[in-house]
DNA sequence: CATGAATGAGCATTCATTCAT
DNA sequence: AATGAATGAATGCTCATTCAT
């Protein structure tokens, strides 16, 4: 019985941040951090404006959980299909793949995630280090996949750190050509062009 | 007289017009577009606050008259670069270079020419018409390095515009790291690192 | 039967009323009327914000409550110290002293005593016709010694209800003076000088 | 001509600032500091909102102002009138008189003095030092006229600061019962009853 | 032409109060 | 009776834009 009473409060809770959160979301997609008002969010999921800050505690916080969120739904995506990969190849098109899939079902969500990642790289207004983090455990990845392919000698030897942001950058810059300006199309061409592109760039021979 | 009396006033429209862009520019890159303020930009200006207006119809007007004559700069300068180049890796290798010395020239631009192009590609807020314009001149110049190349033979068949505009975004993004989180390190390295890795990645074997 | 469940009722609803009378006179001392939130002084009381309006129609009214109570308080001691004393000297002296050993009993609650009686006096936002009740009842007090005084002969004779309201907030100061600036001091020396003050311009000779 | 053009720009400047500072002057009265809105001052000075804040930073500064201007006004006309007084009875009597006179020609502004004094007294919410400086300079001007008195043994020894404070807190609760509730009667009378009250309370026999 | 004082729409945030459970 | 989630009115402050001088 406490159990169920627990669980009820957990659920409308539950159930209220994500109605906020996928609003949020949507607006934020949509409008920019600066553009999106709080009203237009309450709107949107259908609450009084009040309401949202019993569940965010400022509009900024609001936006990072809404990121937050999508990334780490993504980044644990990816990471188990590049477990389910057993070769370095493997990886990396599962790492390129991955992302081309989550972000084909997350479409509104790209918009959030590249227009801040790229405030971060530019180093505009955010600086919230959490952010940082975000960013280099996508890196990270990547980074690890790449520095296995050249001990095992199926990569040349490079600036790992360099080429891993590189490669990340490059992923972004194909997915915001496919997501927002691809029409629906299937993701297969794309995938398969940027993986040959990466593979020909960093390869061995 | 009467053209010596239009030159005077037009070398102080010129005069005028090119201090509040300078201005302009550099608070915008300093702030961004919602951090800057008109007060800012006419005090760095050395105009009063309404002189702006006689200039640029607005805010935003004033921010893409910035960026706009920026980007028109480096297009001239990389252009002429590419043109005393011969071969195809010339062109391409000057295409990469020219931008990475017009921004080691400017770097303060090169914040809002980032930002500004990643909101065009994200499709947030702005989508004026004149912005798609710079950004596809920028890619139609590298297209046809890349089809005089596949033309030639020295690079392998593929999809033209798409994988244009992805260099042209990973180039955007190693300067980022260059311009931004490079500490002043000589641009040699990046260029090369990233030339590399492009020339490899769209060559024909 | 019906007695004693009545009874009981009427001990928790005693009891209840009592922690939320308790917790908003420490709230409101401690923030000002302003400042202090349902949320705070429910949180004191240890029961739910709505339950705060089970008891008390409104902030407003909880607030006049808890000063209500705490002038009450202080009025029944002082009248019982009052008819201890049998000269008209020793009334004056009990309606000093009593007031400062109240307070100093009951610190917290002089900030709102002190702050809305001001208020009162400046007629600011309330003119609950309660309060001015109060406010009349203490000074009827101080009336009524002033007038035996001097149909005794002790005091000169003057504009009674004017002076008596003016020792009243005289001795209003001196408590604010006592109370949040005095450090702890012991409150003979400035009942004696304040006692000395007013007998001596009172006075018949 | 140049004097003429900061003279014009003076003078528009100084009429605002008087127009504003005399709107809030009223408005702050009225509702007191919590329950004035910009709004309603802006409304009252005949400007916009946005006008209120090229002139004062922010409310509190605002409310600040309007008092500080108060207070130096009732400061430097008291002082002209004590100057007059060459016996330290006279001294004394100005330092009332000046106080009741300035007072009955600036009603609206008392209400704003009791209650922001009241608030310093209670320590309530402000705590602004420049405050604590505007009470002192009050104190300390009678404070030099109660130990010039002793000096000269018109008065007898007593504990100066204190006493001070004593007579300072007596005459703001004898302008508050003059001003605020006394419907217009000449000042004369309280003037007399609160002088000779005083002198009685410290006078040498 | 240039100025800068004035405008007022716009927005994040707080909190007393209500009411379904 | 008690709860606490939801409400939404209220308000200080900013800043792009205008316009009288």
């Amino acid at each position: 019985m406490a159990i169920a009473g627990k669980t009820k409060k957990d659920v409308l809770l539950e159930f209220r941040t994500a109605e906020i959160l996928d609003a949020a979301r949507t607006v934020f997609a949509q409008r920019g951090f600066a553009g999106a008002t709080i009203d237009a969010i309450a709107l949107a999921a259908g609450v009084a404006k009040g309401t949202v800050y019993l569940y965010f505690e400022s509009k900024r916080e609001l936006f990072l959980a809404s990121l937050r969120e999508g990334v780490l739904a993504l980044h644990a995506e990816v990471v188990a299909e590049m477990e389910a990969a057993d070769s370095c190849e493997g990886k990396l098109h599962s790492f390129i793949a991955g992302r081309f899939q989550y972000f084909s079902r997350n479409r509104e969500f790209f918009r959030i995630y590249y227009t801040e990642f790229s405030h971060l790289i530019a180093g505009t207004a955010n600086s919230q280090p959490e952010f940082q983090d975000l960013y280099e455990q996508q890196a990270k990845l990547l980074e690890s996949v790449l520095a296995d392919g050249i001990a095992q000698g199926q990569l040349r030897p490079f600036d790992v750190p360099r080429t891993a942001r590189m490669i990340y950058d490059l992923i972004r810059a194909a997915l915001a050509q496919h997501i927002l300006h691809g029409a629906g199309e299937a993701p297969e061409v794309p995938i398969a062009t940027l993986y040959e592109f990466v593979w020909k760039g960093i390869g061995s021979k």
